[in-house]
DNA sequence: TTTGAAGTGGAAGTCGAATTCCGCTTCCGG
DNA sequence: CCGGAAGCGGAATTCGACTTCCACTTCAAA
């Protein structure tokens, strides 16, 4: 599960390790703190975007800066946890579209269903238009089973067949920029379908 | 002319106006100093992006901070003046356009057109995509020019008519933060023209 | 050539945001 | 109910940009 990081000792510490045993669980209160963090991180970035300030965060989570601090050790390793849980949702899209079966039409949904869910989440606009702003690249995961997407609409003819995994990210990133600056997802989504179709045959 | 605000006396500072008369020229060394900041200011953030430091600008025009503040009281005032020469390259381009009897044609070498000089130069990618960044709106006149390329397009139907300037503009944000991250401007080119297309008539 | 206004470099100051520190508070096993 | 380890808040510190300042050059008009 990569979503709890449960840092009972937030590196390897203890002495004497042939006595380490289990690391002693989580305090109650601050586990729910930690919840609460992530929590009202993820709505800050929501809202504002990267830009926003740890106060900010912490005083939206109702906590001190202290406590920010204490589970997670700098606002980058904040991010990138936070980063983390967006690419396991976005792998359960991804799974999802896999499951329709034709693919053009999951192609499409996945498409639409990204840009939606970007229009409602700067942070993750971010985390797309961002891989530029150094926040971290696509899992291999994530990359695997976008690239079947593909694969499968290729297959059908429902795209063209020279857009890479890499291009096709490129592409969301540049559909999560539009979209920061109009919240047109719908269209915004037609067209790059439209536009990611195989050539338009001249109508023989 | 936009361009080159020689700032001979920053602001109306003269003493006796009824004698003021010509606000006397920068000196010659000043002058060649201030084109080279700007080239090396336009060149660095070419390369590196919007958050290059002011000495590092200072250091690749060769002239100490001091200078570069002599000729720009902020950092943001130097971007605004690099801002307003792109877009007085931009609207060139535009009328380029205008000037091409095929609107569909027009339209298409436009967009080419703005992908391409966009993937040579990371300042004007974040000119566009940083819209939202704060660093300037378009002017209206290049608005103005833009509306006419899309309305000859929309008008011969080699373009979606629900697609407003608006609209375009967040496109090409989309289309630089696109580049920002693959340099492959063609594909992206195309599948924009493609995609904004009117939605394809059924091979009647 | 002289002279002083204009221009220069870059060390020092400022400022906002991230991060650290530590005395006080809260859990929780015995 | 107690003791002390685990957590907490938030003032104080650090850090990294931008911006200011000023003694020292350089230009160019007379």
């Amino acid at each position: 599960m990569t979503t709890t990081a449960q840092p009972g000792s937030p590196e390897g510490k203890t002495l004497r390790p042939e006595l380490a045993g289990a690391p002693r669980p989580m305090r109650g209160d601050a586990a729910r703190n930690r919840a609460r963090v992530l929590d009202a991180a993820r709505a800050a970035f929501a809202e504002d975007g990267a830009e926003v300030q740890m106060e900010q965060i912490a005083k939206r989570a109702g906590v001190g800066v202290g406590t920010l601090y204490r589970n997670f050790p700098t606002k980058q390793a904040l991010i990138a946890e936070l980063a983390d849980r967006w690419m396991d949702e976005r792998v359960e899209i991804v799974d999802q579209a896999l499951e329709m079966p034709d693919p053009a039409e999951a192609f499409g949904w996945f498409v639409r269903r990204t840009a939606e869910d970007m229009a409602g989440d700067a942070g993750l606009c971010h985390l797309f238009s961002g891989v530029s702003g150094g926040t971290c690249p696509f899992p291999d995961l994530l990359v695997a089973r976008t690239e079947e997407v593909l694969a499968r609409a290729r297959a059908v003819g429902a795209i063209r067949s020279d857009v890479s995994v890499a291009d096709f990210q490129a592409i969301l990133g540049g559909l999560s920029a539009a979209i920061a600056q109009t919240e047109k997802w719908e269209l915004f989504a037609e067209m790059l379908i439209t536009g990611l179709r195989a050539p338009a045959q001249p109508c023989p």
